[in-house]
DNA sequence: AATCATCCTCTACACTTGTAGAATATAGAT
DNA sequence: ATCTATATTCTACAAGTGTAGAGGATGATT
């Protein structure tokens, strides 16, 4: 069903939500519009992240002169649900009450936890 | 209520993880009974990384003539707490349905998901 | 007291990650 | 044809991570 995808480290991760928000595909220019503003970085840097990405293949790039275009080859749910299991085998140990322990314990609010409550509910349907 | 608390890396967690499974304080062969079988490590690795959780303030490192007691500083439930606020935060942005469609897209069970709705419901009074 | 076994600390090293300047290539303007 | 602005790639480096051998300290044994 849903493979094992490697996680991202944090500045990987940033740039993939970036273009995860983006039309795609998408410029350069535009992945950085939607870059977190609270985090600045050099546009090198962002280069540099979109070409490990590109080597971790988690987004294509194709060239058209001397720009290129950025296309997401893993979905964001895709990643998400990866990343939720592997949260929930390696840091909770599998352990259903020890995942609920910490999404209580985590700040979530009452609203919050209500809410999630309720779609749980209507996605298992 | 709850501070942030920084991720540890694998290697690193995995050793707490043992940590937190043993009474405490423990010994380091203590600890090594309670690893992960499948991950095996030298010993110096391990006490490579205690030594660098010891660093991170994970834990205090007591001497008892040649050999040393380790206790952890920080408990399991307030890593995980702090993780999965991590995790809702910095993955889901923040948006409730798209942590809901993670943990369903994530592979846990329908008896799973059943049983982590019934706990949030719980320890919501 | 000398030797041995055991436990820990030091040192080491390759790989990853965060960051960005230098160098290169190319489309557009003159 | 040349110059200029701009987009990408190369190179670089410090810090963090995974891993473990060499060396030093100390308790146990003869």
């Amino acid at each position: 069903m849903n493979r094992q995808i490697r996680r991202l480290p944090d500045a990987e991760l940033e740039v993939m939500q970036a273009l995860w928000a983006c039309e795609v595909p998408a410029a350069r220019t535009d992945i950085e519009a939607h870059l977190f503003p609270a985090h600045p970085m050099a546009m090198t840097t962002l280069l540099t992240l979109l070409t490990r990405l590109g080597e971790k293949e988690f987004l294509t790039i194709e060239k058209q002169g001397r720009r290129s275009i950025y296309t997401p080859c893993v979905t964001r749910e895709d990643y998400l649900a990866s990343q939720s299991r592997t949260f929930f085998e390696k840091l909770c140990g599998g352990d259903v009450s020890a995942f609920a322990n910490a999404l209580c314990g985590s700040g979530l609010t009452q609203k919050e936890l209500a809410q999630l409550r309720e779609l749980l509910e209507r996605d298992e349907l």
